[in-house]
DNA sequence: ATATATTTTCAAAAATTTTTGAAAGTTCGA
DNA sequence: TCGAACTTTCAAAAATTTTTGAAAATATAT
């Protein structure tokens, strides 16, 4: 396979894949031409290889940012902005698993403790159903945070080293 | 706060907390609503506890079996069809970790593979970030993979006692 | 200060996803 | 075998999300 259509199939796919995890294609592109890309790209560049529109590009770019994932690169004696992504995938994981608890895991586990303190008789089957699901989701749902903190810090080997041989 | 407002509250936050992973909002509502309802219910249990069309309905129940999240229960003596949601969230977390593994990590591994692949020289700059990416995608891939794998056989206790262990 | 390059915004359009509901299909008891 | 109860399908409508592109805002060189 030649690199451009290597490239063309990544970029594809990264794109699909996002669309499942609640990230939209264009976004995801983005970030995979990035990745992919040694230098930094400036939003025409952008624009013309993923032959998309100036304001798509910049908000998703911007959306990029926010994610921590991007970053802004100011070239000595260029007026344009540039673009680049962290390279490095281990990093690139503990980022959006970062966010991705603090945006949404931890919000729900606020509701949770809240709705474990539903009114009534525990002995009523459907308040004891009730209790017991959101309880036994916090549960988890607090173990789950736990464990992403100290992922968050893990350096990729003593990762993969500890935690496969763990899972033998 | 009273039983129905919390029931209210759990089903809608599940809904929009689904449409973050790639989940519509009516599969997870329905997902909810099993979740803390003790008896099965029928289609026209969900369409009127819900509000929403008995296709609609109909669709989502049986994404969600096939999901392997949710079952149909024969009643003796009943004509009706009643479903039911499996209530240990361990076992359905598993569940959810096995089939988007199948879904979405194996497909992206197997890509990988092959874009791996690219032909050309690889001191070229363009050829060797590129291939870099890939390789370090798929190596993370790979041993998540693996992760997983293990992760789906075990137990609750195993895992949290263990895992939270390594990871103080 | 002005002109020009560049970035950002956002209302409207386009694309995509979800929902509806009526019709077709199926099952099952009498 | 018939008919009622129930389930499934799917084209069209509605809702939602994404994209566009032109105008406004901002930054910078001269």
């Amino acid at each position: 396979m030649k690199l451009t259509e290597a490239k063309q199939q990544f970029i594809s796919s990264w794109g699909a894949f996002g669309t499942h995890w609640g990230i939209n294609r264009t976004m995801a592109q983005i970030h995979a031409l990035l990745l992919i890309t040694p230098d930094p790209l400036t939003q025409d560049d952008i624009m013309e290889q993923l032959n998309i529109s100036r304001g798509n590009t910049n908000m998703n770019i911007r959306e990029l940012i926010n994610w921590g994932l991007v970053e802004r690169v100011l070239m000595t004696g260029e007026r344009k902005e540039y673009f680049s992504a962290e390279k490095d995938i281990w990093k690139v994981v503990k980022q959006i698993v970062k966010e991705r608890k603090k945006r949404e895991l931890e919000p729900m586990l606020k509701l949770l403790d809240q709705l474990e303190e539903v009114e009534g008789d525990k002995r009523d089957k459907n308040i004891k159903a009730f209790v017991d699901i959101v309880s036994s989701i916090k549960k988890l749902g607090h173990q789950a945070d736990k464990t992403l903190d100290v992922m968050i810090k893990a350096e990729e080997n003593w990762f993969v080293g500890n935690l496969v041989k763990l899972f033998k």
